[in-house]
DNA sequence: GTTGAGCGTT
């Protein structure tokens, strides 16, 4: 198990610090960032957070998931890594067709 | 509005 945390169901008005914020209320946040979408700039709607120990990342979780947050139900849950995923892992992470 | 990048051609 890990640390990190995925952060579903953020408006698109959300960012990184005000993510920390919302977690470090909660745990100690070792890091947190929204997931922006690089050619646009804004926000996917979505991010990460890593807390200090599992523990921590536990209540976190059971404190913010379900709940609400400027407006948009929250979805708080333990992240995969981007590794484990096929559609960027080393081989090709752009798309060629 | 649900699992993060960018490098660059293996």
């Amino acid at each position: 198990m890990n640390k990190k945390l995925y952060v579903g169901g953020l408006s698109y008005t959300v960012t990184d610090a005000q993510l920390q914020a919302l977690f470090a209320s909660h745990g100690t946040v070792e890091s947190a960032k929204v997931v922006m979408d690089r050619e646009t700039d804004r926000s996917r709607g979505f991010g990460f957070v890593e807390m200090s120990t599992q523990e921590e990342a536990e209540k976190a979780i059971a404190s913010l998931n379900g709940t609400q947050h400027e407006g948009r139900s929250l979805t708080v849950n333990i992240s995969k890594p981007r590794e484990d995923r096929p559609a960027r892992s080393g081989g090709g992470g752009r798309d060629r067709y």
